[in-house]
DNA sequence: CCCGAATGTAAGAAGATATAACATTTATGT
DNA sequence: ACATAAATGTTATATCTTCTTACATTCGGG
């Protein structure tokens, strides 16, 4: 028995969307349960078919956890991109934004960490499609977009002898390690008033300050 | 029908140490499969026992990973502890060595990376019982150590406004993310030939270079 | 207008967690 | 010794979840 969707239209049997509906549907189902162990069953029912119809659009659980993964790092991604238009390029406030928004990303939505970096992560796959790598790639905006940022800092500080590249990963590692301690509250215990968001401030001023001194 | 043991000793019914041994099984199969996704049935039939056996060590599945997870901090506490023993106290050695064990311990054993840290880690726990408590506290033996080391390399850099412990939770976080993107390689696909130890010992070093330039 | 592809449904197999009811061993007190 | 309670094991099974199979309906291009 198909039903109507909400907006009460009688469109029967097809469902239109599908594919986007349940991956929005899983998406709220994981930031609502705090865990990314939503039934597969309560996805299809929230888009409003039955428990099959999710395996026509994704091979199976995976597939589509791995999809949601993919929102995530659209969500991230545009987030980055406001900050890189608003403040200016090469700047080292700049690059510390892009390390906050990060963490504040993550922390928001903690179940989504585990589904975009988790083993399930389409970065891990190792025989990839080209679509898969293109979406990857396309998805992965955020990080070139910290590169971009890194290079011209290095420009504006004068080292030549950079690698912006390696500098990048270091930022990302520290953000995401920051990232990781935040959302399981794991430096609470040593330290109950701790502020993530300045310990990235005051940790990327020291490792870009050394970066400085030796760039090599 | 209960069944002898390896050792060929007719001990009947009764296993002696099953909760261990389910941990040690439960261990032993996330290592294998290389995820946590381990059937309990599995875990009991590894320790020689039936289905439901486990339920009486372990209230559910979560409770035995826990388990696992404190059995992977206490390997990890020994390795460090292995390296402090090896290294002059307070050298940026022993703290670059202590952030190698830690990225060599997590990589060697990726799938405990997640049992150890994730969301049902012991650390996270909010109604803690003090038992419970005091567990965790002995299996961050790892972190303490470094918080030691790192106020010892303060006083040997004579930086008295530096705060050790800040200092060694950023490094922990450079670890801990270097961690991450190591087990899920996700820095090859921007740099194929990357070595996540060589990262850690240069930014570390920048990292406590621009500490020495301004401990604030 | 018709036929194939896409997309939905219903029913159920396979496999997992956890519980209930029962059996055996171990420990304890007198 | 012996009764009895507590701990620890077994079997059987309820329940839940993923994923498959067989079938139904709709859409779209010739």
């Amino acid at each position: 028995m198909p039903r109507d969707n909400e907006a009460g239209a009688a469109r029967s049997y097809h469902h239109g969307d599908l594919r986007n509906a349940l991956i929005v549907a899983a998406a709220e189902l994981i930031e609502e349960s705090g865990s990314e162990e939503f039934a597969m069953v309560d996805a299809a029912r929230r888009a409003g078919v039955s428990s099959a119809a999710p395996y026509r659009h994704f091979r199976d659980r995976e597939d589509l956890l791995r999809a949601v993964g993919e929102l995530g790092f659209c969500g991230m991604g545009e987030r980055m991109t406001a900050i890189r238009e608003r403040l200016p390029r090469g700047s080292t406030e700049c690059i510390i934004e892009l390390g906050k928004a990060y963490i504040e990303f993550v922390t928001s939505k903690p179940a989504f960490f585990d589904v975009m970096w988790g083993e399930r992560g389409f970065m891990t796959e190792q025989g990839q499609t080209t679509e898969e790598a293109d979406r990857a790639g396309r998805t992965m905006n955020g990080f070139y977009l910290l590169v971009d940022q890194v290079q011209a800092w290095c420009q504006a500080q004068g080292l030549e002898g950079a690698d912006p590249m390696k500098l990048a990963m270091t930022l990302w590692a520290l953000a995401m390690g920051l990232s990781q301690l935040s959302i399981n509250h794991h430096l609470e215990r040593f330290a109950p008033d701790v502020d993530y968001y300045a310990m990235l401030t005051s940790s990327a001023h020291a490792f870009l300050a050394g970066v400085k001194q030796s760039p090599g």
